[in-house]
DNA sequence: TTGTAGGCGTTATCAT
DNA sequence: ATGATAACGCCTACAA
């Protein structure tokens, strides 16, 4: 008898005695009479029937039940919280979650799009790679699908899109320094140059120096595209002739290389705050300063604007920014050396 | 004049002059004509026709492309990583993830694996959570899915799993603290104390005891289930009348409590080793020391299990163990008060 | 090399 | 309240 062929409607409908549409009505909620809706249940129990997704997505001019998502890594806790608040936001709808990660490279982020179509996924949620381009989804927005962009605006299409309040919340946290007395500040920011939240980043800080009165200093910026690179980035900064009395890190990853920077030569006297939060902020020494994002509210931010544009809402692109907030635990408010 | 139909194998067709099953020949790869392919490739491109998977999936008995994996948390690295190392193995094989978290919660993580099998995945890829039961999914299994556990063993099934060395390097992390010298040492475990992961690393930390003819101090071990449980579980072992003069603590949450509880209390004079790595972990005072897990290696061993599965390996379940390493970073290594 | 017929499992439409 | 028929977009099997 080999293996067997997984019951489906039309062997529900068998059983008892009625039409595939009968019992599809029973499992929609249609209208059916009393008796025959019981016996149908009795059957898809005894038979164990499971009803066929793939199938009823298949409808006419029917999308997936699911939302594509694209994060640059799934390891790194912000992405994953973001992707977080998204799945819990989107399941209360019954929807499902693809993911797939780019690893920040353009060419990977669009061949997962590309599949994410292919499935015709009902929306689609993208954090775009360091250098990539959405001009190819313009037909995809024009037929209506819903795309919303994370943590980055997307590059040559005008889309929905939900980001952190990265410019504001970097000169909040430049400025904290600044007002503790420091004068020479240096930044550690991300990897390319070009990306949007280091860019937003770099002019917060900018801000914030304009705002104090005080020079911009090329000299006094420095990038690492990851831990240890950052650590390397912090030592040089440290070993300038007319060395930075703070640091204001710009992101989770440059927080962790210039507080591993400096705990590696033994320097407690540098003042540091961070964007992004960290985990472990609380138990260093001294307690790291940061600027916290809310990852899960990005995630859901976003979410609830895919599910809004589902919904019907046509109005014109949006963007929402979710707003930062100043943490102050001991190594922000260190006064200059 | 309204949102236009996406184009199908059927319009390319008419397009060029030929049959939906020449088209799909050309992009399967089959035998057409030379002259024939190009004139197709052609019209693909004009029409702008995208494959719809969702139509290809459903051919006779044809399964989903796609893996579905619940894991309990995204936001968490570890499994986060897990989830990464799992996605880059399947998309190779051109498959793609579907993800749910499912909150630690039995319930939550049985609705979305019956929402995967309802879409027909292809293979389960599930992390249980901590009281749940998979007798549900025998038939399933005899039925051929691949169904395979990571982190933690399945309950009521006998199916493939990958799990860390965690008696093993629990056991290791310990002795490294006896051999430091230490002969009171604490336990700061996961919640439930029914955790798989909890009860073999306890049991590891016993082993450890046994192997130094120890005694096993109930009073010793403790629990919390998040990070201000965990620095609780801490204070309460440091308050003890003969209290423990090093602390081993059973999970990354369990790590950051431990260490957060001993910097606000001031104490440096506590050794601790952590279960599983943490970011930061070089940067704190003193610098922890930890027995490290492989995420990504979990991740892809399983990944690699359901590939052979899928490629038909009807061999017995197996379970796979991935090797943990000790780092000693410091705070492993202080000596007893 | 290319075409025709049929079906996957479900739901919409129109009858009865 | 229920049934019959067709259709969604693709692929397999067989035929020409």
């Amino acid at each position: 008898m080999g293996a067997m062929r997984r019951p489906t409607m039309t062997d529900v409908a068998r059983e008892v005695g009625v039409t595939a549409k009968t019992v599809s009505r029973v499992l929609n909620d249609g209208p059916v009479a009393v008796e025959t809706r019981e016996r149908v249940l009795a059957a898809v129990r005894k038979l164990g029937y499971q009803p066929n997704l793939m199938a009823r997505n298949m409808r006419v001019g029917a999308r997936d039940a699911a939302i594509g998502l694209v994060i640059p890594e799934m390891g790194n806790p912000f992405f994953g919280t973001v992707a977080g608040g998204v799945e819990s936001a989107v399941r209360a709808r019954g929807l499902t979650l693809i993911v797939g990660s780019s690893d920040e490279a353009a060419g990977l982020e669009q061949s997962l799009i590309a599949t994410f179509l292919a499935r015709r996924v009902s929306a689609l949620m993208v954090v775009p790679a360091a250098s990539s381009d959405h001009r190819h989804l313009r037909s995809e927005r024009v037929a209506g699908l819903p795309i919303v962009f994370l943590d980055r605006p997307s590059a040559g299409l005008r889309a929905d899109c939900v980001v952190s309040a990265n410019r504001e919340g970097s000169r909040t946290g430049v400025a904290h320094l600044i007002v503790h007395g420091h004068r020479r500040i240096g930044f550690v920011g991300d990897v390319p140059a070009s990306l949007y939240t280091r860019r937003e980043r770099l002019q917060g800080y900018r801000d914030a120096l304009d705002g104090a009165g005080l020079p911009y200093d090329r000299a006094l910026v420095e990038t690492g595209h990851d831990v240890e690179a950052a650590a390397r980035a912090t030592m040089r900064l440290l070993s300038l002739a007319d060395p930075p009395t703070a640091l204001f890190a710009g992101n989770n990853l440059a927080s962790m290389g210039a507080v591993v920077a400096l705990s590696r030569a033994g320097r407690k006297d540098v003042a540091v705050v961070g964007f992004d939060d960290l985990p472990l902020a609380e138990a260093l020494d001294p307690p790291l300063t940061v600027v916290a994002q809310d990852p899960a509210a990005v995630g859901a931010a976003a979410a609830e604007m895919v599910l809004r544009r589902l919904d019907g809402d046509r109005s014109r692109a949006r963007r929402t920014t979710v707003p930062t907030r100043l943490i102050a635990r001991g190594s922000g408010e260190l006064p200059p050396r």
